[in-house]
RNA sequence: GCCCCGGUAGCUCAGUUGGAUAGAGCAGCUGCCUUCUAAGCAGCGGGUCGGGGGUUCGAUUCCUCCCCGGGGCGCCA
């Protein structure tokens, strides 16, 4: 189980600090505070914090840690009032036992502060971009973008959350080769469905090995090598074919072709996006760099600083001067750029638009680049250190104990839109962001299909949501009030499983502006499982303690805890994107 | 060959700047219960943290060398 400290963590640690400065001084060192953790401790019988500052500084004082830990335990002693009990344990950790009732003020705290609880202000409106997706219109967002989408739109979430200003952007290449491929696949189709070419054979189309046909059966094959073998290609040849005949065979208007495939697929990305719950700022792409002359520009700015030369007829940039281990190819010999010219003009342009930090996202497919990219554009003047990457690992689909192969070009992948189909949302959100992003992500379908509560861990965090709503419900068909920041006493709150869930509680602010700045937001997943982990046996388990008694004053201070955990959920629900439903 | 990311329970994976007896879910096993909405709740078993070496009071965590899996090493994106 994860930990982390909450705001009475964060009161002990001062008081630990004037401790350990009265030990130091007392031994004449003056010097630096060193630094020291303080944790939730991880057992029952550790108490409740555990704080390791004895071991840390015994060598530097040359005593036994233990030694000081007692020195340690005298200080702090008669500093704080919530303390009941201090204990040295083990190699020299100072274990500390705090009173039940310091644990009760954490409820009024998250009813007053509701949907703000757990945000914080760290961030001071800086202005920052979250870059991500950014898949080119070449066809249907799959499973590795739907990853992405969930990783970029939740780290979005948790930076606005921590007080940053957030832009989402979606940045795509429309120039380059891939586009061209794309609008000739549709042109073969369309012309295979005039009958004027034949398709490439099923052997051919597999086997990168065997040879490409020039014709079949007299008739020429149009089809690209590489082209897309989606079937949404011939349904957009199908789709010119109705509207314009055979009217564009003689080859003065294949634009349309590639323009036609951008627009639709364009729109049918956004379409799936909008099913995730995901909203973009900004749609970026490379033609208006070009357009507007940014390309050029960072191209000469380049040169100016001597960072380019020209070989073999291309335009090359001196990686290696950054300790990379090659050059590379800025400007084709063709004299088309490559994609990472457009690149490098694309960061400058992000921080000249205000953004003091960015953060992109990428698959590990395309790590390679990125540290070009970011050196290049540090070398043109951007914050050094202030272009982010969260790379993320593949994901794999298991479905029945067996991995259903991901092909790209093919068409054998998993699109985003079946497995909403399937799934819903809301389980495919919290699928995709339970792993670090660094870990691969087998895609347990038959888990997210699985609709008992108990089982997928989505629903059971959404149904200890839920349970919050029906307790209230009963409630009311009782006659009971629901307590307010005001009328609510937590003090009858002593049972350990009561207490363990004010604990939980507590840590949510920490937890949520740690995932936010180590860009980690799996530990939301995580943290909604265990606190759910928590109330749903609670709730379940009424015999032992109901929470609608006769006691009024106890069912005051349940009905409070019903409350604390409704927002803490809400709240975790909410950064995940995920509904936080009343009734299930 | 070189670079990046992984390797933790049968499976999928957490493990916060190095901390005490390494955790969760699912699967398995054993009891109990019949609920403030749904078969639940409690407990058990299960590990050379890939392997060797090093750093130190202490290493799953840091360094190094191997092994295995994935990805990348284009004038493709």
């Amino acid at each position: 189980m994860e930990r982390w400290g909450g705001a009475l963590k964060e009161q002990l640690q001062g008081n630990f600090e004037l401790a350990l400065r009265a030990v130091l001084e007392a031994a004449g060192d003056g010097g630096e505070m060193p630094e020291f953790a303080l944790e939730p401790a991880r057992q029952a019988e550790h108490g409740d914090f555990a704080c390791n500052a004895a071991m840390v500084i015994a060598k530097r004082l040359r005593k036994p840690p233990r030694e000081i830990a007692n020195d340690l335990i005298a200080h702090l002693k008669n500093q704080d009032a919530t303390i009941q009990r201090l204990e040295v344990a083990g190699p020299g950790f100072v274990n500390v036992w705090l009173g039940k009732e310091s644990w009760h003020g954490i409820l009024r705290q998250v009813i007053e502060q509701g949907v703000r609880y757990g945000c914080s202000e760290s961030g001071q409106q800086r202005p920052i971009q979250v870059e991500f997706v950014s898949a080119n219109p070449t066809g249907p967002l799959t499973l590795g973008h739907g990853r992405q989408c969930v990783l970029g739109d939740t780290i979005s979430r948790l930076l606005g959350a921590v007080g940053y200003e957030v832009t989402r952007e979606y940045y795509f290449n429309n120039g380059g080769r891939q586009m061209r491929v794309l609008g000739d696949s549709v042109k073969a189709r369309y012309l295979e469905a005039l009958g004027l070419a034949a398709p490439p054979s099923e052997s051919a189309l597999t086997d990168p090995d065997s040879p490409w046909p020039e014709s079949i059966d007299g008739l020429p094959v149009v089809f690209p090598r590489d082209g897309y073998q989606g079937g949404y290609i011939e349904d957009l040849a199908r789709g010119l074919l109705d509207e314009h005949g055979d009217g564009l065979v003689d080859g003065a208007r294949d634009e349309i072709f590639k323009e036609t495939a951008e627009r639709e697929i364009f729109r049918e990305i956004r379409a799936t996006l909008n099913d995730l719950g995901v909203h973009f700022d900004v749609y970026s792409n490379e033609t208006d760099l070009y357009e507007n002359g940014k390309i050029e520009e960072a191209l000469a700015d380049l040169r100016k600083m001597d960072l380019v030369y020209e070989k073999d007829g291309a335009v090359w940039f001196r990686a290696t001067r950054f300790q990379l281990d090659r050059d590379r190819v800025l400007v084709k010999s063709s004299g088309d750029p490559t994609y990472l010219l457009p690149d490098i003009a694309y960061h400058r342009e992000k921080f000249r638009r205000g953004f003091e930090s960015v953060v992109d996202i990428q698959g590990a497919d395309h790590i390679e680049q990125f540290p070009f990219v970011k050196k290049a554009a540090e070398a043109l003047g951007c914050p050094e250190g202030q272009i982010e990457l969260v790379m993320h690992q593949f994901v794999t689909l298991t479905q029945g104990g067996d991995q259903v192969k991901q092909s790209t070009r093919r068409a054998t992948y998993v699109t985003v839109d079946e497995l909403l189909r399937e799934v819903g949302v809301d389980v495919f959100r919290f699928f995709m962001v339970q792993r670090r992003a660094e870990s691969q992500l087998d895609f347990d379908l038959d888990l997210a299909k699985e609709t008992d509560w108990k089982k997928n861990p989505a629903y059971y965090v959404q149904y200890a949501h839920a349970r919050t709503h029906g307790i209230e419900r009963k409630a009311r068909e009782q006659g009971v009030e629901m307590p307010d920041a005001n009328t609510l006493d937590a003090s009858q709150l002593t049972l350990p499983e009561e207490i363990e869930i004010l604990k939980k509680i507590s840590e949510f602010p920490e937890m949520v502006s740690q995932a936010a700045e180590t860009r980690e937001p799996h530990h939301l997943a995580y943290y909604a499982r265990e606190l759910a982990g928590l109330w749903n046996p609670y709730v379940q388990d009424g015999s032992r303690h109901r929470i609608l008694g006769d006691d009024a004053t106890l069912t005051n201070a349940r009905l409070g805890l019903v409350l604390g955990v409704r927002i803490v959920l809400a709240n975790t629900l909410s950064l995940l994107g995920i509904t936080a439903p009343e009734t299930m």
